[in-house]
DNA sequence: TTAATTATCGAGCATTGCTCAATAGCGACG
DNA sequence: CGTCGCTATTGAGCAATGCTCGATAATTAA
């Protein structure tokens, strides 16, 4: 199944701990592009990394802490996807809609399956919230009021499901998607402010 | 801590199927409105029903089956208190926002916890698939294109997120709010044709 | 070479979803 | 009123999984 290798090897291959964390969030995050993040087991990780489960325990403290940070790899990800493009808000908008259309599969593992528990939907709030920055400061808004910040942030909550809508079942075009997004997100903080 | 009637009472007091079901779906609903789905486990709802798991096993095949039904009538809920209020568009999002208002922790309990696994989102989706009808008919648009639809539908998540953060934070007045709503949806769908 | 450090493992515990054969409450029928 | 059948109900037990802990071996410092 889970491609790579296998790292059966020899017994006892001490590595250092960076070494190891880097691994064992890399085997988390590909894992997480195949199924949502609760059905990702610490023995397969641990068998995918060729060591025990104990080890793991050993650098995370506990499933929860693996899986944060895993998550968090994964937001990093996606805030990098958004800002590389560009600072208009059309770039803005264009990193979204490329990143998810490329990833959706793994970003709903990563946000849809937040429920597993409140921290995650904490991450997911953070990663939001930085989203939700770069939109402002996109649109050369200072200092938003709160009414005009929950707005956009709701925003991206519409932009997320009519684009996934659309890279899942093509609804639209990407242009027409694209256009759709930015003409509410002019409306909605008109509105808002 | 759970209110109610221990039950401990005699053992072996035999009921009805019928009984049982709407009492365990009872306890259920009851426990969503404390924690996230994925925080109930079977043990606890077996004892606060005064049964063994097995019975619960005996009612619903799996735990899944049990979750599944909980939060069908969790939905229904959502569903039916939408739609008492009304026909026209005020009168949903009016709906909506007193839903959300009265009882937004178990709705985050609800559905925020999706990540169970996709079994609960698909009844999340044919919810909003649900409200997305109530929302047509409200607007008179008798057969959208699937691109007014999805955009419909991503409002929801917008309406959602938005009045969500409202009931959580105050952040406006419910009448600025409501107006937002409105005022969005009527956009989107404009632009949406 | 020896000592100290720590990455790594194996065995084992507790919880939890789930199975299955046995038991007991309740209605039907003589 | 007895007894028989149906099935609601149970208890013991299995398997998976998160997690702990003492022991061990690889690496580094002295």
């Amino acid at each position: 199944m889970a491609s790579g290798n296998p790292a059966q090897a020899r017994r006892r291959a001490r590595q250092s701990p960076d070494e190891r964390r880097k691994q064992l969030i890399g085997i988390g995050l590909e894992m997480l592009t195949t199924r949502p993040l609760h059905q990702i087991t610490i023995d397969e990780v641990a068998a995918e990394a060729g060591i025990s489960r104990s080890l793991l325990f050993h650098y995370f403290p506990t499933k929860r802490d693996y899986y944060a940070d895993v998550v968090r790899a994964g937001s990093r990800r996606l805030l990098r996807a958004t800002r590389v493009e560009g600072d208009s808000i059309d770039d803005v908008v264009a990193g979204l809609l490329s990143f998810i259309e490329r990833r959706h599969e793994p970003y709903i593992a990563l946000f849809r399956s937040s429920g597993t528990d409140d921290w995650v939907h904490e991450i997911f709030r953070d990663t939001r919230a930085a989203l939700t920055d770069q939109v402002l400061t996109a649109l050369d808004i200072a200092q938003p009021s709160e009414l005009v910040r929950a707005a956009v942030g709701a925003w991206l909550a519409y932009a997320e499901e009519l684009t996934l809508e659309w890279a899942q079942h093509g609804t639209g075009t990407r242009e027409r998607v694209h256009t759709l997004l930015t003409g509410a997100l002019e409306h909605i903080v008109r509105a808002a402010r």
